[in-house]
DNA sequence: TAGATTGTTAATCGATTAACAATC
DNA sequence: TAGATTGTTAATCGATTAACAATC
């Protein structure tokens, strides 16, 4: 299980045959062939042997993969097969419903709590269960939590300065949907959502 | 200006560059070399060179690129030249952030309105100005308001056949929020964002 | 054993980068 | 003209796909 050398793209669709995996155990099923398993995702079956094969070998010639195993070792290479603890910094618009978002919660994340800086006001106003807090409080909280992964949805304007925060906490990785390109040293991780460059895209091709 | 053979990822950095070149020519810059604009949205300079060249030729050799024309030009090319109409199905708790967003405003799309089976209960907790309809009058209301573009924020089980009712109502294109693998004619264009999958993905490169 | 289906190599395809001639 | 910087070709790199031997 060489950690480099790993595609990112196969780190990605090896989530998309978890979530397929998922289903089809609620299902019953109990056996899977790399054709049906891939049908279902959307993608070659040589390409989902090829995906599994850069993390392990898991099928059994003849047979298929069993479905159960599978699931199993996708959720123990992806490290979700305990809650994981998220913090969300920016608790706007966007953050708010991320926090209530309950699809976090199926994938095996849980978003401990919110940091805003006018953490009083959001308080008041907030549509979730967890707590808004202080910016002021982000690095304590997440060294006492373990928390490694971070969710960034504060104005572009205060991006940079919130993500070099966040890497101050010890935070690791960040889901950024701010339209920042963000200037952080190579050991953090950062993934961008950007939701009007997304719809931009598809302005482009839907004509 | 070939349509195919544009490859998927240029068009998504010209979205990039297009913002990088607004932030620019709102701060008065006139004129940008390829290096300079390359920076600024995290590419390699020859990167961005190779990606403007398929859709054009707007720089001048020992020069670089008129900042506002270069914007005009790729605003012109994304089709967001003028307000572009979009629907939004499924008004839960990011249907409703999404509603809300002022991002897509910024970025040239009006979320006309919101469509949902219990548009009725929906209707009274709103946060946002636009209206919330009927399933039913879906199809009516993109035929006369010309509405080529959607998001879909429905819960997965009800995402195909929301999906198809886009189809059915003139939609040409689906941002697609729901973990569901769609599918619809190839003429439809659908950009997924997996926010469970995203995650997953910082899970295993955060550590 | 025969049929099925994986794991893996080799071929193909496409995208990124380096290099440089064109030209302002 | 000399310096700068684009546009574009060719080389590299990486990812996808086809093919098939391994093996259940």
């Amino acid at each position: 299980m060489k950690t480099s050398s790993i595609p990112r793209n196969a780190v990605y669709r090896l989530s998309l045959y978890r979530h397929c995996l998922q289903q089809f155990h609620e299902g019953g099923i109990q056996t899977i062939s790399s054709d049906a398993l891939a049908e279902a995702a959307g993608v070659k079956p040589t390409q989902l042997r090829k995906d599994l094969n850069y993390f392990g070998q898991f099928g059994t010639r003849g047979r298929g993969y069993n479905v159960e195993e599978l699931l199993r070792a996708a959720t123990e290479v992806l490290g979700t097969n305990r809650l994981q603890p998220v913090v969300l910094v920016g608790v706007g618009n966007l953050g708010s419903a991320l926090m209530a978002y309950q699809g976090f919660a199926r994938a095996g994340f849980q978003i401990l709590a919110g940091f805003d800086v006018e953490w009083q006001e959001r308080q008041k106003h907030r549509q979730f269960t967890q707590l808004i807090l202080s910016l002021d409080e982000l690095a304590t909280f997440c060294r006492k939590n373990k928390v490694k992964l971070s969710i960034l949805t504060v104005p572009a304007s205060a991006a940079q300065e919130a993500a070099e925060q966040l890497v101050k906490a010890g935070i690791r990785a960040i889901l950024n949907f701010t339209p920042t390109v963000l200037r952080l040293p190579k050991s953090v991780t950062v993934n961008n959502v950007n939701l009007a460059i997304e719809l931009e895209n598809l302005s482009y091709f839907g004509r």
